[in-house]
DNA sequence: TTGCTTGCAAAAGGTTTGCATTAAG
DNA sequence: CTTAATGCAAACCTTTTGCAAGCAA
């Protein structure tokens, strides 16, 4: 298997997954929609709704910031994306949950950078029998400085 | 004799904690800043700025929100306190970090209760093998639904 | 056609900032 | 005395909202 058509494939795969599911649900599939699907999917950064905007913004030049928040909201609620929040950063940060993995995030500069295939120990046993809450999810969140910060 | 008879040894620890290493740090131990300091040890909720504004105001009806805002910084920066941030909130919550502990946030509600900590896993070898990062600190956030808002 | 989705602009919320004043050391 | 910290209000930034117009199904 090359590894240019595993990758294309990969990105393919989600973004019919997704669409397939929104359809599903009743939702309609508009240009603006598609684009910021296509964008989360495909960007290896942890885009700002902002970021998102200005970087479609040349391919979509009547499109709003607002329509990007509701993307970003509705794919929220699908679970197809994850919010991020940093110390001293009231942005929120959207990343695509295409796959298992944890992001570490550089106390210094604010990069963000997944790593995967790691399993996560699960604390919801222990959690719901001292809480009795009912677990749902679990994130873990790692800190860090990041190579280039610890070079300077 | 410093007097806070008001509060449990525990916290009275803590607090001459905080305020010595304040001291030592050259920072002025004002009013305010020996009641956001004590507020935050108190508290068993999971305060933002405002709640502990409002709170504190009857006692101290000269003092303004930024002047909390200022005091939780330092005591960020200092370590004292951790932010916690939910997803479809913006606000920013503050934990006093006394003693090693979990939050476990109700998605419903958004209640947030501690438990405490068996023994998070660390994944800092792993982390740091992977992405080069020089990992300072994890958080382990975990979601769920209340007991009370089970029962809705 | 139907009503979900959009674009726009205004508003909302949380946090930060600038500056004159106050008070800790 | 010095100057860090405060109080106040305005500014800021991100996100949300209301509504008329547009477009997917």
């Amino acid at each position: 298997m090359e590894l240019h058509s595993h990758l294309s494939n990969q990105t393919n795969t989600s973004y019919e997954h997704v669409i397939t599911h929104l359809k599903e649900k009743g939702v309609r599939i508009t240009e603006t929609r598609k684009a910021v699907v296509s964008y989360i999917i495909d960007s290896d950064a942890h885009p700002s709704a902002e970021m998102i905007y200005k970087d479609l913004l040349p391919d979509y030049p009547s499109m709003s910031l607002a329509t990007v928040y509701n993307n970003l909201k509705l794919l929220l609620e699908e679970g197809f994306v994850t919010e991020i929040k940093r110390a001293n950063d009231n942005t929120t940060y959207y990343d695509f949950m295409g796959h298992e993995h944890l992001n570490v995030i550089c106390e210094i500069c604010g990069k963000i950078t997944d790593f995967m295939d790691v399993e996560i120990p699960s604390l919801k046993k222990e959690a719901h029998h001292q809480t009795g809450y009912k677990i749902t999810k679990e994130i873990l969140s790692i800190y860090g400085i990041c190579p280039d910060c610890q070079k300077k």
